[in-house]
DNA sequence: AGGAAAACTGAAAACGTTTTCAGTTTTCTG
DNA sequence: CAGAAAACTGAAAACGTTTTCAGTTTTCCT
């Protein structure tokens, strides 16, 4: 059952199926119902490899996703794949791992499967201009600020949390509260840019409050997995070091901190004031419920894909999209024990 | 760079190029060589439609799945996808809400997008042979026991855990420890069948410790989402029965379940035990850990993908595989209070 | 060494669309 | 009503692969 079949149904030629199909103006409206009557009856389904053969081009975005086991990049995903196929198109995610690099797997995504455009989630993103001329395709940046790096802001589209200030204002939240000596929880910061970002907020929080950088407060994961996280937090609190907060740059973490602190016998908020950012449901019903900044994870991923629909359409520059986390206040916030 | 530019490079034909690519035993070695240097110096990466419309069939398979906010199928996901990129295929995946139907949905997949194949994820698949022979193709279904509705078991393909069996286990390790009075804390029956079944393990572990079944301690949530879970529990325990265990259905609304029994201050274990069915990440860090059936949601991503692509190739008729779940004692449980 | 089989190779024809371009109608204008 | 513009249509050439089939080598056997 091919574009032929239909042809010799109908008794017009293939390209004016093709035309029908296509939506194309110039057909007359009187062959047009003749053509859309011969499809249906003949219930034809056109073949998508030869039409994106044809075109030369595929209606499908990818998704470079570095982390995929994160409950909140998930969250992301889940409203990038409903959006995008409610416009018509189909999404490719690719995950990748942590010795691997976001542009060359986005780039040979991109030439294996035609895709039209690119959305990186969750990783790193510090490239040159020509680096990012490989490319071929429009892309939007999703999860990353777009504030540091050798490009300039505007050089491409992204959709984003400013880390760097909510970092700030997580731990301003604990410095306003007294806290002085106060613990970070970070992932590695090879891979993920929000670590080094957040980090960052978290250091001039500090220095605003008048406290000096104590390295040994500072927790680094060997993931943003929650296990690492665990383990992180365990062997941080083995050494006894004295603190009366931990700012954790992820939920998940966050709930592997509170179970940490829970099992050497700290109580939260009593002993450690915690908080964090990214709002995944789950952490809505940890004991007590962790305060966090939402960051809203559906709306940047429908987000993320209007703006890449929009770049293709206008084939205009690029659009940088900053959206605002909220605090969620849980029960993990105190003055610090006199 | 197309398949011609490699030929000309390596001064060989576009047909050894295709042989190559598609390990076609019958090229030197010498050859191949060749080819494999000119493809990697030229950074060539075969067109994928082209490919397809050649072989006339698409080398990707789909994915139906319905509530993919469950971190539990999530991980199955992640896993399906990793192990379709590994054998070179592709991944669609379709979300599907509580008032769609799984087949019809499924259906219309296949044909738009030209799907060899197809994976049915956490819902409900309940049809005739007649109604499955619409599909076309071959599928497999996850994460349902197969073990009721109008079809045989050797119908069709799956890879499933024994929801009946398994939940029997888990309630039978409440009844052991001398619980009698065990609430259940379900999701909706009408879109999940492993809600239903085990619903039905439940209800004969009781009666196989001679307890009769109280149906006022059936907490039955609007859905799966741990938010309805939580509210589920939340005016469960508002009407103030007596109840000294719970079986959850499933690991995000046993958390639910913890937060809410702690919320009017019953304590876990001691006032109220607790044991759920799935083993997610985060399970691993509430307080106390929860105790749970950790199902293999890798294994079974990358087993479902193995059975689809073995019946793929073979044309033969099906496979069921059974995987099986593991205790992951945490700190829920406890004897009844005297 | 000679012939046959086996191993390899390439030209050309698919695959089912879209697109270009050269028609052919129809409609409009004065 | 002639001529030009606009509206429509179809033949044929892409698009980048795979596959078929007819060669051409090489290897093996006597």
């Amino acid at each position: 059952m091919t574009i032929k079949d239909v042809a010799k149904y109908s008794g017009v030629s293939i390209t004016t199926i093709s035309r029908v199909l296509n939506n194309h103006p110039d057909v007359r409206e009187e062959v047009r119902a003749k053509v859309l009557k011969a499809i249906e009856e003949l219930h034809y389904v056109p073949n998508s490899s030869a039409r994106d053969l044809g075109k030369m081009q595929t209606d499908t975005i990818g998704v470079v996703v570095r982390g995929v086991g994160n409950p909140f990049l998930n969250s992301v995903l889940h409203a990038i794949e409903k959006e995008v196929s409610r416009a018509d198109y189909s999404m490719v995610m690719h995950q990748i791992g942590s010795n691997e690099d976001e542009l060359a797997e986005g780039a040979s995504l991109v030439r294996s499967k035609r895709l039209k455009g690119l959305i990186f989630l969750g990783g790193r993103f510090d490239y040159t201009p020509e680096q990012i001329a490989t490319l071929g395709v429009p892309f939007v940046c999703c999860t990353y600020t777009n504030t540091f790096g050798s490009l300039k802001k505007t050089a491409y589209s992204s959709v984003y949390i400013d880390d760097y200030a909510e970092a700030f204002r997580a731990v301003k939240t604990l410095t306003d509260l007294g806290h002085k000596k106060i613990a970070v929880l970070l992932g590695t910061t090879d891979d993920h840019s929000i670590s080094e970002l957040r980090f960052k907020g978290y250091c001039d929080a500090l220095k605003s409050a008048g406290i000096v950088l104590d390295k040994d407060l500072i927790i680094e994961a060997k993931s943003f997995n929650i296990d690492d996280a665990f383990k992180a937090a365990e062997s941080f609190l083995k050494k006894g070091k004295d603190f009366t907060a931990i700012f954790s740059i992820a939920d998940a973490m966050g709930i592997a901190a509170i179970k940490a602190l829970h099992t050497v016998g700290l109580n939260v908020p009593d002993d450690c004031s915690l908080i964090a950012i990214d709002g995944i449901q789950v952490s809505k019903y940890t004991i007590p419920t962790l305060t966090t900044l939402v960051q809203p994870s559906k709306q940047m991923g429908t987000r993320a894909v209007e703006v890449l629909l929009n770049v293709l359409k206008d084939e205009c520059g690029s659009c940088q999209l900053k959206l605002e986390t909220a605090l969620r206040e849980g029960g993990t916030l105190a003055k610090p024990k006199a």
